[in-house]
DNA sequence: GGTTATATACGTGCCCGACTGTATGTAAAC
DNA sequence: GTTTACATACAGTCGGGCACGTATATAACC
């Protein structure tokens, strides 16, 4: 019964998606071929038509769904990058929490990714993880800078310490609430945290 | 050829460490018990004979090493949790940063921890990691509470938010930096954005 | 203090299920 | 008719659990 290049296409999709939800819920290692087959609806025969092998699914996986490079200057869309730099950041930190609680698909994929062991053929990935991580945090920093430049940061903050502290505070709650379960919200207690801290930036 | 008591300890020592070792290195799951067994000098019937299964010697593993209570009483030891609680807390995170990064033991237990899927007979130790991290906080809180009593608090925090905030950035700090390879430095780079986040606590 | 009995601390080998990869079949799309 | 998009069957390996063997430590007894 072959299908059409659509239902075929519809096919790889679903077997993304089990992929996903099971890497998710049992870890990479634990997720056997035929399990994720089921789960899609197909047998082993169509995942090897669609991907070489279980590494190969897990790095398509990573691949389909991009990691948002978040650019910063979105947030010049938002108007206020240049009279306000630092609300401006702020803006972008706590739209980050309302995207992430409301894309379930990115959850699981950051906490598959979060549980992985980049070793071998998985390290590229990690590199790529490193490079964003370290982009984001430059943005940040520059606006944080002109903020300085405006003389509006508190004496107590460099622009590299804020970009630091916004980098790991937003770590810290997203990966706790990733990692552990879900147990608080995400926008109120994590939105109140950023806020907070966005506060004692403020000259 | 059988061992005395002693070289029996050694022997389960042994395998504890290997096991460590290689469930850091990569990853529980693609571990094996041979491996496991060789790296320790030993072979399999000896961890059959310390441990029950694969998870019982994951368990052992956990419980051999308990995460430290951190018993906030131990800063009263410092003298100053009554005259400047801040400092207290402040001294008690800072302390933790260099017992991390002195603690190889404790740093590979952490992050096989945190890339440990807790379904089925793993759930009990999230629960109890869970406890402790409440218990944490709840510390914290009730010290920075007495810091508000004696109005050195600044009026942007309240004790709860300022125990969540450091919460989060310590899990922030420590977390990444256990994920992604320890690139840098712990003590100083994180001390720092600890401090500067204690400063902004106080009036 | 020597002998004996028993528990201990492993090593070794086997079985069994599970999982991966591949080869082949097949029916429909093109 | 050929290629596609799977399903099915098969081979092979790998790893966990367990039974069993075995040599020695340890204790009990004489």
């Amino acid at each position: 019964m072959r299908r059409t290049k659509a239902e075929a296409a519809e096919t790889r999709c679903a077997v993304l998606t089990a992929a996903e939800q099971l890497f998710f819920e049992k870890g990479v290692a634990n997720s056997t071929l035929d399990e994720i087959a089921a789960a899609a609806g197909v047998t082993r025969g169509a995942v090897y038509w669609h991907f070489a092998s279980k590494s190969d699914l897990f790095l398509q996986l990573y691949n389909a769904a991009q990691l948002p490079r978040v650019d910063m200057s979105d947030a010049a869309g938002s108007g206020c990058e240049d009279t306000d730099p630092i609300s401006a950041v702020e803006t972008i930190a706590l739209d980050w929490f309302g995207m992430l609680a409301s894309d379930v698909q990115r959850q699981r994929l950051l906490t598959i990714l979060l549980r992985t062991n980049f070793e071998h053929e998985f390290e590229p990935v990690l590199q790529e993880m490193d490079a964003l991580s370290a982009e984001h945090t430059k943005n940040m920093e520059r606006i944080f800078a002109k903020a300085e430049d405006k003389g509006q940061l508190s004496p107590l903050w460099t622009p590299a310490a804020c970009s630091r502290a916004v980098h790991w505070q937003m770590k810290g709650i997203c990966w706790e609430w990733l990692l552990f379960g879900r147990k608080f919200d995400l926008v109120i207690l994590g939105g109140d945290s950023v806020r907070k801290l966005f506060a004692t930036f403020r000259r």
